[in-house]
DNA sequence: CAACTACCTGACCACAGAGTCAACTAGTTA
DNA sequence: TAACTAGTTGACTCTGTGGTCAGGTAGTTG
């Protein structure tokens, strides 16, 4: 059985190799760039963590670099397109209370995703500032008009779409970056369901409220 | 005239150069770190943009630790002090509407302290850790238990005041942390006082509006 | 003005961390 | 099974950085 069980695991195919080791060391990387950032991370941490050898990670990846930016470019994707969903033709209630609760979803499932994203704008986005110019600023757009109809055919009140827009990320985006501190404050380890679930309630309360959304 | 003037620059009391020295280390650290996190901060750099030699800047700072710790020490404060301000006597509509505008202030006018702070809570409170769970600790609990006699007074909607102060927190934070993504989005080079003033005017309303608070 | 203290700084050290390389082993294919 | 390709890895180099130190100079004080 011993036999069986190596010959499974050392005779794997070439490519499958490949792709459990790339799997493998972006998962391992994602967690440690996003608790240390990016100077504050080692490859040799990431080797450690991953059980490979230092080597074996700058074979699949040529440098630290090379290697962060493979874990950014998932993270504006995910991050672009719940947005996405929203579109004039919908009711402000409904769309926002689902994109609300997306956007808290996403914070607690891809929780080390959010951060290193947080953490990347808070140091003037040196890796993704092109694709926030160009990718993320024709979304940011093209949801701003979205607002701007449901406010033309008083849905919401008159309020700024773009602030609005920035407040709804915030205080959503907030569960993944500062769930630690409000674990911290609130007595507990960590963030849980109901947190995240109240949350959300919470926000999308205060925002179709304080929008002037009722009617459905 | 050269003369005086070097003699008024050369001929400083001791007492005045350390302070001097101090406050302007301190100042292009708190830059740098805002800026690079503590990781991708060196010394040197700091020298750099100070034009004082490395050695001078160990000589007022045994350490790199010692001299981040000093900085991080006086950020904590600033970020409380705002929020002793909101008693229970006081009415939420203008209690909060002070809260939120000093926030923002902060927001613009600490931008590097509020980033530091905010990288500081990114990457697992390191340093501050123990502060949190005592100093801020108190003053949130002390403050949620001012929304609940708003609460009680039925002055606003029976909402989780833990979950609200985090909605605050980090929809005004954020014209700190993600400044320049907002900046960008808008397509300016960053974000002006016209920005500040319309974020402060829509969360307020968004948050009266959305707690239910109405009369004065 | 002499003794003292505070401030200053270039040269140096130790070490960590990114990245290279050559020799190896395992998997593939004709 | 031979020739080839893909994966593996320990030992190595090189650069950058935090921190030390000794020998200075400027300011202070009796």
């Amino acid at each position: 059985m011993n036999d069986t069980k190596k010959s499974v695991i050392k005779r794997r195919k070439s490519a499958d190799i490949r792709k459990d080791n790339l799997q493998l060391i972006l998962t391992v990387a994602e967690q440690r760039f996003a608790e240390y950032g990016y100077n504050g991370t080692t490859i040799s941490s990431i080797a450690d963590q991953a059980q490979l050898p230092k080597s074996n990670i700058l074979y699949y990846f040529k440098t630290k670099e090379v290697l962060y930016k493979e874990v950014l470019s998932n993270i504006l994707k995910i991050w672009m397109v719940d947005m996405e969903q929203m579109t004039a033709d919908q009711h402000p209630k409904e769309a926002l209370r689902h994109y609300i609760l997306l956007k808290i979803k996403q914070s607690k499932d891809h929780s080390n995703a959010s951060r290193i994203f947080a953490s990347e704008l808070l140091h003037g986005a040196p890796f993704l500032r092109e694709k926030l110019q160009t990718d993320l600023k024709m979304q940011f757009i093209s949801t701003c008009q979205v607002f701007r109809e449901w406010i033309a055919k008083q849905w919401m009140n008159p309020i700024s779409p773009e602030h609005l827009l920035f407040m709804i990320w915030s205080s959503t985006q907030a569960y993944a970056d500062y769930g630690l501190q409000s674990s911290i404050l609130m007595g507990k380890s960590e963030l849980d369901d109901d947190d995240f679930e109240t949350g959300a309630e919470l926000i999308t309360q205060i925002v179709l409220k304080g929008c002037g959304i009722k009617r459905l």
